[in-house]
DNA sequence: AAATCTCCATACACTGGTGTATTGTTGGTC
DNA sequence: GACCAACAATACACCAGTGTATGGAGATTT
C-alpha cells in the first residue's frame, strides 16, 4: 500500500514536482469541503496546478486515492493518541485536559473535525472506512478507560463511563460545529462533563422532587 | 412549495398513478442508504418502476425533490415532538422513556436514523439543510428542558443538561448504529445516561483516589 | 551526449447523469 | 362520446467526470 516513490526525489525542487502526499494533502481540503462524494480528481488537479496525467501517475485510479487517504487518515489518527496521554496529576485535572483536547481544540481545528465527520459518514456506505472508524473509536475509548480506572473498579462500568464520554464528545461535534456561539457553548458542556464524571453533584437541587 | 396535487386523484389506484410523496418515499431509501450525494432521479424512476419523465412531472428538478424531501423532513420531526411528551409519573420514570425512545427506540428504527444523520451531513455543506437541522435540534433540546427542569433550578444548568444528554444521543447514533452489539451496548449507556442525569452516584468507588 | 527515468500534458473514448420537448395513454367530466 | 387534465414514455442535446494511450520536457545517470 504504502510506496516509496515519494522518499525519493525533490532535490531540485525548482518546478515544484507533486508528491502522492501532495494530492493526499489536497484531497483533505476536498473531503472537508464536500464529504467523500465530491472528492473529483479533475478539481485536484486543478487546485494543484498540473493535469489529471499527474494523478493517474501517483495514482492508479480514484479508488486508490480513497484508500489511500483513508489509511492515512487512520494511520495519523492512532499515531497521535501517543501524545495524548496526559501529564500526571489527580484524576480531575488529567480528565479536564482530556476533555480540553476532544473538545475546545477539536473545535478549533475545524478542517481536521470536517473530515473526520467525513470519513464517519462515508463509514455508513463503504465497509473498509467502517472497519477504520471502528479501530480509531475502540483504541481512544480503550486509551481513556485507563483514566477512568481511577473512577471506578468496575471493569464494565468504566468502560461504559469511557464510551459514554467518547459519544458525547462525537455527538458535540456533529451537533455543535459551526454553529454560533459554539465556542462558549462548548466550554460549558466540557465543564459538565468533567463533573458527571467525576461524580460531583450540582450546586443546587432546590428543584429536584 | 406545498402542493395540492398529492391530495388530489388516487381514487381508482387500479395502474397505481405516482404522487410527490411516493417519489419522497422512494428518496428517503436511496437518502437512507447512500446519502444526498448519491440521488439519481434515474434510480428512483427505476425504483419506481417509470422513467424519468414522471418525475419532471411531479418535480420542477432535482433541487426541487431534496428541497421537498427536506421540509417533509423537518416537518415530521417537528410534528413528532408531540407524541414524545412522557405520561405523568416521577422524573425517572419520565426520564428513562425519553432516554429509551432517543436510544433504543431510535436505534431499531434503522432507515430512519440513516436518513437523520445522512441530512445532518448534507447540513454541513448546504445551508438550508443547516437551518432545518438547527431548527429541529432546537425544538428536540427545549422540549427535554422540561423534564430537565424539574432536576435543578438554575436556567443555565437546565439547558447544559439537556444539551448534553442530547448530544450524547446523538453522539451514541453516530458511534454505535450498525456496530456488532450495539443493542446491549446502548441499553447500558442509556442507563448510565438515566443515573448521571438523576445524579445518582455510582455503586462503587473503591477504585476512586 | 546519449540514454533513461520521472513526472506531467494532451487527446480521445466512454459512461452516467440531468433537463427538455414532444408525444402517448388513461380516466374523469360535460 | 368528445374533450381535457393528469401522468408517463421516448428521444434528444448536453455536460461532468473517469480512465487510457501516447507524447514530451527535465533531470539523472552512464
Amino acid at each position: 500500500m504504502t510506496d516509496a516513490r515519494q522518499t525519493k526525489r525533490r532535490k531540485t525542487p525548482e518546478k515544484a514536482q507533486l508528491t502522492r502526499d501532495d494530492w493526499l494533502d489536497a484531497a483533505a481540503g476536498e473531503v472537508a469541503a464536500g464529504g467523500f462524494s465530491h472528492l473529483r480528481v479533475l478539481t485536484l488537479a486543478k487546485k494543484l496546478g498540473v493535469t489529471r496525467g499527474s494523478f493517474y501517475w501517483h495514482f492508479k485510479d480514484h479508488e486508490d486515492l480513497v484508500v489511500s487517504f483513508l489509511d492515512r487518515w487512520r494511520d495519523r489518527r492512532l499515531h497521535e493518541l501517543q501524545y495524548w496521554k496526559p501529564k500526571g496529576g489527580d484524576v480531575e485535572t488529567e480528565l479536564r485536559q482530556i476533555l480540553e483536547l476532544l473538545l475546545t481544540d477539536a473545535s478549533r481545528n475545524i478542517r481536521r473535525l470536517q473530515v473526520e465527520l467525513a470519513v464517519r459518514d462515508f463509514a455508513r456506505r463503504n465497509d473498509y472506512a467502517a472497519e477504520l472508524v471502528t479501530e480509531v473509536d475502540e483504541a481512544r475509548i480503550n486509551q481513556n478507560c485507563e483514566l477512568y480506572e481511577r473512577l471506578s473498579s468496575d471493569p464494565q462500568r468504566i468502560r461504559d463511563l469511557s464510551l459514554l464520554m467518547y459519544v458525547a464528545t462525537i455527538g458535540s461535534q456533529v451537533v455543535l460545529t459551526g454553529k454560533k456561539g459554539d465556542a462558549e457553548t462548548i466550554r460549558r458542556v466540557e465543564d459538565l462533563m468533567a463533573r458527571v464524571a467525576l461524580g460531583q453533584r450540582d450546586d443546587d437541587h432546590a428543584g429536584r422532587q
